[in-house]
DNA sequence: ATTCTATTCAATAACTTAATTGAATAGTTG
DNA sequence: CAACTATTCAATTAAGTTATTGAATAGAAT
């Protein structure tokens, strides 16, 4: 084989993973599946599409390899491969949140007041959390928190902080987190703790991100 | 706007960095742009296609804003806009060479005795330069070596060391590098010394990855 | 065994992407 | 400023991708 032909070989195999996912629903599902396990069904409901062209996209991602599929009862649950996955996506994303304005300011349109809340990054609460009193909150459904949250993290799900909001420490930073900062739980959160008086900041950053850095 | 709208946008503008980096030849593109910047004539005959057309992938890549382009003289540079498209082809690359065994046994059936060498890892290298006497050298081109190397890495391209291996040292180990894992240059140039007497290693790692390392 | 249900498959039509060609352009050089 | 040259543009054709629909399937549940 010539030199050309195991050059077209090489990048023909590593644009089988960026053809994957080049369409914007399956980086959709791929950040989805980067939480927890879903069904096809309810992976549907959450993008907006039909189930048969849920499946589709995952079938696309399942040749890549970059999810695997799992059969329990009647459901199959889709997952993704490993942690190189993780971080794939999380590089384009870090990518695009840098480039893009438009992100910024879709988001920023969408809610005016989350970017005026108080937030950390990953990095400022492992530096803090040394120093002073902080009490870590995970405000994502319980699923989520089941299948991975951070070290020493706390579930509260957003519809339970309204009953369990007493059994929290005033004398505490309490930091929230959810998904990511797509994601709204944690700016809810915060917003609902500030107006009982509690000192509550948000941190935009995820399990995943946390995740990622465990390793390296 | 209604959060699915949102989350369209968001993921849509994701998409113009992951459709951008779909193609396989654009992969090749971003992976030669990794070493150093080339005019657009330069990478049409690296990467085997017509002038026309190489400008065409480079516009797509340019209008998602991972390469820039600059005029010197009569010809037009492009070189990769930040380190966040550095962090993202690596990501592809990790989990592809981790992934498809195709692509390793495509490169070994090119090259069966590139596999025998002896070789390290970049991690490997950085812990015993620290105990042992080592001296890496850099073989490829010098204008890729200019535009970036190894810290402490002294630069022999492989053309010219059938004339210089005589001022190497025999007491250290040498440790030889190029542009990564697809490339050639190291393997020869460890062949060749380890045929005049010298102790030489490969390290398939190249200036890329090292870089990303520096700054995490 | 039969029913039920979540998922997948297949066919289609609209749309997007890619390579090729030859012409146009912009900017440098003499 | 005229000639030159590297690059880009535009038009075309072929190939690939996507959403949609309705039918098929595989496996679990009864």
């Amino acid at each position: 084989m010539a030199s050309s032909e195991l050059k077209d070989k090489v990048y023909g195999e590593l644009s089988r993973i960026t053809q994957a996912i080049s369409n914007p629903k399956r980086m959709e599902l791929l950040d989805l599946l980067s939480q927890k396990s879903w069904s096809v069904e309810e992976l549907a409901r959450e993008i907006n599409m039909s189930v048969a062209s849920t499946s589709q996209h995952l079938q696309v991602l399942k040749v890549a390899r970059l999810v695997q599929a799992r059969r329990q009862g009647n459901f199959i649950f889709y997952q993704v491969a490993d942690d190189h996955v993780l971080r794939l996506v999380s590089a384009v994303k870090d990518l695009g949140f840098t480039r893009y304005a438009e992100i910024d300011r879709v988001l920023q349109d969408y809610n005016e007041e989350s970017h005026s809340l108080e937030s950390i990054t990953l990095e400022e609460l492992m530096k803090r959390s040394g120093k002073e009193k902080i009490m870590l909150i995970d405000v994502r459904p319980p699923d989520e928190y089941a299948s991975g949250h951070i070290r020493n993290a706390i579930s509260i799900p957003l519809p339970e902080l309204k009953k369990r909001f007493k059994d929290l420490p005033k004398d505490k930073t309490i930091v929230a987190y959810c998904r990511g900062p797509l994601c709204v739980m944690a700016q809810e959160a915060v917003k609902f703790l500030n107006s009982k008086k509690f000192k509550a900041i948000r941190m935009e950053d995820g399990y995943v991100d946390w995740k990622l850095k465990q390793v390296s």
